[in-house]
DNA sequence: ATTACTATTTCCCGAGTAA
DNA sequence: TTTACTCGGGAAATAGTAA
């Protein structure tokens, strides 16, 4: 597309050349070049600009000097602040389910050292040696899950012994019902399907919240914007149950 | 103006109602009332951004979900970041002036306990006993000075004693000849006009480096963009000496 | 080289309205 | 109620060109 059209990239274009703090030199033409528009076209602009009073022109000879004003200035951090509400404000992904009962391996797998010792390092918990096995209700959930998984950004990685190997998972840090820290287990070559995750914290939450198979269960994560796609910077800013902003 | 036009202004609109992370119910004369536009309009940007491909449809009965694709949150991450290098990039004022002699009151001032103690305290050194005068030499050099005026953002209250009354001042931290920590005084009720700093640092200047009157000398401030503008946060986000990003 | 006018085309908005 | 079509008016972009 191009997300800006011509006043708003002139503005912008000033503003990334100091233009607030003083006087900028300019053509039409460069100006012109620069954003993909034709010369008149920016010439037009210019004028429609300073005529609403977004930028002042000092006209000196074949030399134009172009300043961005307070209100022009004030535009942009409007927009500045806009974005930032978006991408620095924690977002809550919210799944429900209810509790099954598995087979009894998560406990296994979890009790062998080659798991237990990465999840106590990269978790910050001593797990509890089973894991919460928890069926997703909604199609919005089975969503959220899918999201978590593309996100999820603590690995476990796989390891082997004389017998046999064992896979890599990925994990993500949760809230358990509003209370428990928790972390929900993306097992590489599970056998569940999708509408099901498998749940790792340093209590055993069955016992702890009374559960019985068929109960619902709530899980939250609270994660920044940008992570959830590919290019920006810092991928470990994952946050539990941070409520506010 | 509105800087936003309708296409922007909608993916906006739906980032901040996360849909990003999940699809959102909307309608077509919400948003054409949320955005002030009409709801024909509206509904056709709809089309047009799902067919760009920046965000996604899917209509069961009456009614409408929609979804950022990873292409439209980019969109507006590219933004954002473009932003950001504006506001969050510091901004180097540089002054160039002549060293010249005053007629030593600097020096004077500066050992009354009721401004030398707040100079330590706020300024976090102690002093030297005199002031620097400079003469600056072009219209760039005072028109940042009055910038700087404005943006000062240390304030050395003014105080009485039994004989008469001290003014008050303001100053801004800089970096003298790209090397000694210094800030420069805005003395409110002086008797230089615009075109001179007077500048007060831990070491006697003129001294450390040799100077005369006449000779050339450099101050550097470094400054948030968004400190030169009110609206925004924090005000003392002023670094000295900063050279990079 | 500039800037910026006029004329033409192209694009966009919104009223009316159908489904 | 919805969404989204057609269509007329007007805004915005460019070409041509003057200064």
């Amino acid at each position: 597309m191009k997300l800006l059209k011509g006043k708003e990239s002139i503005l912008i274009f000033l503003a990334e050349n100091d233009a607030f703090a003083h006087e900028v030199r300019i053509t039409t033409s460069m100006l012109a070049k620069q954003l993909s528009i034709s010369q008149q076209t920016a010439s037009r602009l210019l004028i429609q600009l300073e005529k609403e009073g977004y930028i002042t022109r000092r006209i000196v000879g074949k030399e134009t000097y172009v300043k961005l004003t307070e209100k022009g200035m004030n535009e942009l951090i409007d927009l500045h602040v806009r974005l930032k509400g978006i991408f620095e404000r924690p977002v809550k992904i919210t799944l429900e389910g209810r509790v099954f009962s598995g087979l009894g391996e998560g406990a296994y797998y979890i009790s062998l050292s080659g798991y237990y010792n990465q999840i106590k390092e990269k978790l910050g918990f001593e797990p509890f040696l089973g894991t919460l096995n928890i069926k997703l209700l909604s199609s919005a959930a089975i969503e959220g899950r899918m999201l978590l998984e593309k996100v999820a950004n603590i690995v476990i990685e796989g390891f082997k012994d004389e017998k046999r190997s064992y896979g890599s998972a990925k994990c993500i840090k949760a809230l358990f019902n509003d209370e428990d820290e928790c972390a929900i287990l993306f097992i590489e070559r599970t056998h569940h399907d999708t509408s099901v995750i498998e749940v790792v914290a340093p209590h055993n939450l069955r016992e702890k919240h009374g559960l019985k198979d068929g109960d619902k269960v709530k899980l939250t994560v609270s994660l920044q914007p940008v992570s959830l796609f590919s290019n920006l910077v810092n991928v470990s800013n994952t946050e539990v149950g941070c409520e506010k902003l």
